[in-house]
DNA sequence: TTATAAAAATGACATCAATCATATTTTGAG
DNA sequence: CTCAAAATATGATTGATGTCATTTTTATAA
């Protein structure tokens, strides 16, 4: 499905690698990686893997954002995270044997490089650090579910928004913020119609600037006393 | 706190021991282990690990339930798991490098024990096998958590309490579930009040049978019906 | 056993947020 | 550029669930 990219990034160019579970790796490792992996170049909202299907390799997402997430009894999507440039995604079904129990999905266009299952176990069985980094991501990723349990628990709509827009800050860095109302709903828990609601608040109170899709956070001080800080 | 347990279980007889973690281990294996753990006895609601807290080792379950739980910016509790004999609890922070981000507690009278961080890191560097259950276990319940999270933005009170329900009869096997109606909230994701006339809705629809703290199902197919299949 | 605290249960009420309907704006294909 | 479809926005309404107050039951310690 997708296309093989034009610009066919070698890993040890790749300049968001060294941020990711790729990081820190010998020249000899890169260099295996780089023969190994396959770049692919994928149009916004075409999907990388689906919920129940077995895995066959391993994500590096090189260019663009990418939405984690399920699909809940009535087919309403939850996102569970949104994947930037260097995340490695896709890797938990690796070692579950189970297929996967989550869906990913670019929110634009996007270059993202696949290593087969293979290499990438052998990899890790010989790498120590590589698979110390892996524990180490997947023991992060377990306590930040905890605490999106705990919000979603506990917090109000308005409260897990301001959240979420802190967590999503992060992720896009010094861009802005480009989610559909409907994802962004889909991502704090709510009905479309509530998130822009609020939404609106939040601009009105002067704590985002809107320009249709495009969010940019004003007040980040404001945003975190209502929704609590990012652990 | 913990008092060095009087039946001091030895882990080459540990009946809970072949369902987990330390499933599968050599008999080499299981002397290290049992040399290198110490059994300790817990009573009713004694803490074993604080959120905020850095580890100092893994612990292992032998006797008794213990719940797993994050602490909102509310300070109420978030019930994210209750673990059960032979389950090995608190070694994800041992990979991330950081503190606790859940607490755990017994639930009921425990015997738990406890195996220190470098005896437990160097028996995962030198036993594959290990190191492997370990990986499946952390990818099996951060998909597990990625089905709380759709459970918790998409159901229902009801559904989820009758999802619950269904999850905790496995934890609990042939013995009823026996968790305080507070607890019981605190899993679900809601007011205690509300928790306490939902159960009675299931009560008189004859799903559930109730004694006072002690829960049986009656009809599993209607409660999963409801609240939907644990994936 | 009795006293006291903790847990469970119940009622009344307020409100947040979902749903449905409809209008408006933006996007993208041709 | 134009038009149709999709996305965004807004209004009206309902209902589920949280909150607060109070009573009843159960557990626990003296």
């Amino acid at each position: 499905m997708p296309e093989k990219s034009h610009k066919n990034i070698t890993c040890e160019h790749c300049g968001v690698r060294k941020e990711g579970l790729f990081s820190n790796l010998t020249s000899g490792e890169v260099d295996d990686l780089n023969c190994h992996k396959v770049c692919n170049s994928y149009r916004k909202n075409q999907a990388i893997f689906l919920e129940g299907s077995f895995p066959r390799g391993v994500y590096c997402v090189n260019h663009g954002k990418v939405k984690v997430y399920t699909i809940g009894d009535e087919g309403k999507e939850q996102i569970i995270h949104v994947a930037k440039e260097g995340e490695v995604i896709g890797f938990r079904a690796m070692f579950s044997g189970d297929p996967y129990k989550v869906s990913a999905t670019t929110l634009e266009d996007a270059n993202i490089c696949f290593i087969g299952k293979d290499d990438f176990l052998s990899m890790i069985d010989t790498n120590t650090h590589l698979r110390n980094m892996i524990m180490k991501e997947l023991s992060k990723e377990l306590g930040d579910r905890a605490q999106f349990i705990t919000n979603l628990a506990q917090k109000s709509v308005r409260e897990r928004l301001a959240f979420t827009l802190i967590l999503l800050q992060k992720v896009y860095g010094e861009e802005p913020i480009n989610l559909s109302r409907e994802d962004l709903a889909n991502f704090v828990g709510t009905a479309t119609e509530t998130l822009i609601r609020l939404l609106k608040e939040f601009k009105d109170e002067a704590l985002i600037e809107v320009h249709t899709r495009k969010l940019t956070i004003l007040n980040q001080d404001a945003l975190i006393r209502i929704g609590g800080a990012v652990k």
